[in-house]
DNA sequence: GCATTTACGTTATAATATAACACTTCGGTG
DNA sequence: CACCGAAGTGTTATATTATAACGTAAATGC
């Protein structure tokens, strides 16, 4: 039986959920002031089972966390897509990519347990606006 | 004329060039007081010199930084492979790779300017040695 | 029921990174 | 050469991100 999420983990994945972009802990703490939560330690205990279970990522560049946007994220191999302009992310899960990161660690005569992969630059939107 | 570095940008530049694994700006700081450094602003503003020149990479998700492995790095796009036992890294340039990630940043609709990938897991010889 | 594990709330502190200020050094360029 | 501006320096203070440690409480498994 899968157990299910207690209340601080709800209140932080909902949170993420809902979030137009990636939240640092600190701001998600903010944000969970006024539903009780007063400590560092309470996000970051949500945050740590929450990852545990695929159901958030961090963004190891800039500190941050998003909800997985893929139903139930076993992946431990995703890409992420970040705008500069405007901070909206897309998560990307890609056969091929995978394929390939394995081979590249292969190369280097190494198995992967882990990997994270971010890239910057800027969507279609924000390139238009641009100076 | 391209600008030769400074005291403190060669400080660090050799430390990392001559460490076994990768360094945080706090133990980069504590190895060179002895040469006179002593605030973690000298250490950052000579790693944030030597990371736009390319001649450092950084590891975002373990806030350490490495000497760049290939002679002149201008590849904005690398790969790194971390071995959870010995803290030992390879740094990966792959055109396919690079193709790849430009594909996967194109698929979200988006021009790549900086990325960060980093795998972690067993090498051979410390998956040998495991439990 | 009782033991074990997991989560909780809290205080304190560790680890990573930057702001801000006054001063210096170095390369141009008039 | 003399001046200017850009870049670097040293320093103090502080912001930001993350965890240690403690005692309590709830939930899970047998």
């Amino acid at each position: 039986m899968s157990k299910s999420l207690t209340k601080n983990q709800i209140l932080v994945l909902d949170t993420l959920k809902a979030a137009p972009k990636p939240q640092t802990a600190y701001s998600l703490l903010e944000q969970l002031k006024e539903h009780g939560l007063k400590a560092p330690p309470q996000i970051y205990r949500a945050l740590g089972k929450l990852l545990a279970l695929g159901l958030i990522h961090k963004l190891e560049s800039i500190n941050s966390f998003v909800a997985c946007q893929h139903s139930d994220c076993a992946h431990q191999i995703a890409g992420f897509v970040i705008c500069d302009g405007c901070d909206q992310v897309s998560e990307i899960i890609d056969d091929n990519l995978e394929l390939q990161i394995h081979s590249v660690a292969k190369t280097a005569g190494l198995v992967p347990k882990k990997s994270t992969m971010e890239i910057y630059g800027l969507c279609r939107s924000c390139k238009g606006s641009e100076a």
